[in-house]
DNA sequence: TTTTTGACCGAAATCGATTTCGAAAAACTT
DNA sequence: AAGTTTTTCGAAATCGATTTCGGTCAAAAA
């Protein structure tokens, strides 16, 4: 039972199948009445052209491709929900890969994506990212690039982040306000833009505050997990690290690190505030709730 | 900057391009020489024949589709990542689509996703899915689909689904193994198969150990969502109902209950033991951390 | 009445691959 | 040496749409 196709309309309403497919392009060269003819037909029959072969002359197939660079990630969650219901809206398909933090899939995934052709590649780098031909090659392509959270300064495309440097400096603020003094900063790796820039909002707001800058409050997440915040805070107890506040780089960890402080009876928040980054969902079940920046 | 196409290689190479393409799909009628020469310069010049050109005469596109019902959750989250991580080792692309919930948008995507000529279509459908005609045209134009999660059984196709019943004893048994004796259940909604599945396998694990069913422990969380954890626990509360355990139709709904007995100083697992369902990534943060179905 | 214009539609080329079929060349039989 | 089979490759059709271009016919202009 295969599909029904222009030639079969054409064949049925005594037309050419130029005809059907100008109407349902809307080339201006055909009579109103046989329009009406068409359209109505097209509709009763539901017909609608088959995207790939379209797309042999008309080089659109009306996809796109989103490579998120993990997944189980409320954050990449939440920007794959988003992009599925824009892009329903306007009847386009969604490719969706994922590069597990490797540029190698990374690369293995574009270059698929780019094979099947499609429309535009939305693309979050994954943190190991240093080379960007596969990046470019996109673009030599005539397709659209557009990157997002983690992205590459040198290539020129369409990029799309929140400013890290302010929210993480309001969250450190909102620390300073509560009375802490003694602020931890648990942050990401050493490279990755957002992990500098939320570190340098840290130190934005100890400034403004005139609050002496302490090295030996921050430690470094490569992962931003929830192991990593439990292990770091045990760390922060064993080296005997005064603190009062904890501004963790993101939810994960800074539950991580509530874990234990808890297993410590270190009350939160009278013996420790804590405020973490991105508002993963499950956040607000936590008892008492994490604070954190949406 | 176009693609390098069949037909180039063809010429540079002095041959025709049906040649090129036999060697590509490995047809038995070309000399293993010319095959050796093809090879090597189709590999040197990275090249791949354009999906969907191919797709005209094969009508294969190497794609498939996979339609959630929901975004946001852990569970269709994992199952996510499984179908890209398996598509990707077998150079397949994904489709990935959301339908809210909503039959219609299930319908407008099985169309859609139909229309772009996908291999096969794996849905979990809607908890409102009553009919089957979109299902069924599946397989009529020929592609395979497949149902996983919430599935129809009227539908004949290869189906994924877990044993809940099984599951949600095992479940019950921890709980009363543990010393429970007064055991909640927030179920879910009345219909889907996995909710009346689970509430059966709760009573079974009762009556394994002699233990009576009391229909005042049970309440209904429609949506399974966190919100309806805590507002049922302050039901149970307000009720003046007994219980030592509660066993929730999902993690979420267990991380509701639990911040509200929080809330009201109950102790857990001492005066309270509490069992979720689907091992959502966060349980392992909470403190204590949520015992939970995987 | 003849010519010109413009509206409308069909014939055919095209996109980039696959696949069938037939021809030429090579190898093998008698 | 003539006939037969096999190997190897090219010519052309094909998939289902889009798009260009040219032809027909009626209406408008001369």
């Amino acid at each position: 039972m295969s599909k029904i196709k222009l030639s079969d309309i054409a064949a049925t309403l005594k037309l050419y199948k130029a005809t059907i497919s100008k109407v349902l392009n809307s080339y201006p060269d055909v009579n109103s009445k046989t329009r009406e003819r068409v359209l109505q037909y097209v509709k009763k029959v539901g017909f609608e052209p088959d995207r790939n072969a379209s797309y042999l002359r008309t080089k659109e197939t009306n996809t796109v491709a989103l490579i998120l660079p993990e997944m189980n990630h409320d954050f990449f969650n939440s920007v794959l929900a988003g992009v599925l219901k824009r892009a329903q809206q306007s009847k386009y398909n969604v490719f969706v890969g994922c590069s597990q933090g490797s540029v190698e899939e990374e690369k293995k995934l574009i270059s698929q994506f780019l094979n099947q052709n499609v429309d535009a590649i939305l693309v979050a780098v994954t943190q190991q990212t240093n080379e960007f031909k596969h990046l470019e090659e996109v673009q030599k392509e005539g397709k659209l690039l557009v990157m997002f959270d983690k992205i590459e300064k040198i290539i020129d495309c369409p990029k799309i982040i929140i400013d890290d440097r302010k929210a993480a400096f309001d969250a450190t603020e909102h620390l300073i306000l509560k009375g802490c003094k003694k602020i931890l900063h648990f942050r990401g790796a050493y490279s990755p833009q957002i992990s500098i820039d939320r570190y340098l909002g840290y130190r934005d707001a100890l400034e403004k505050y005139d609050i002496a800058f302490d090295t030996s409050r921050v430690f470094v997440c490569e992962n931003a997990n929830g192991n990593e915040g439990y292990y770091n805070a045990k760390k922060v107890l064993d080296l005997g690290i005064e603190f009062d506040g904890l501004f963790a780089i993101s939810d994960l960890t800074a539950a991580g690190a509530i874990k234990l402080f808890k297993e410590h009876n270190i009350k939160i928040p009278e013996e420790v505030a804590v405020i973490g980054f991105s508002n993963w969902r499950f956040s607000q079940f936590y008892f008492p709730s994490i604070t954190t920046i949406d």
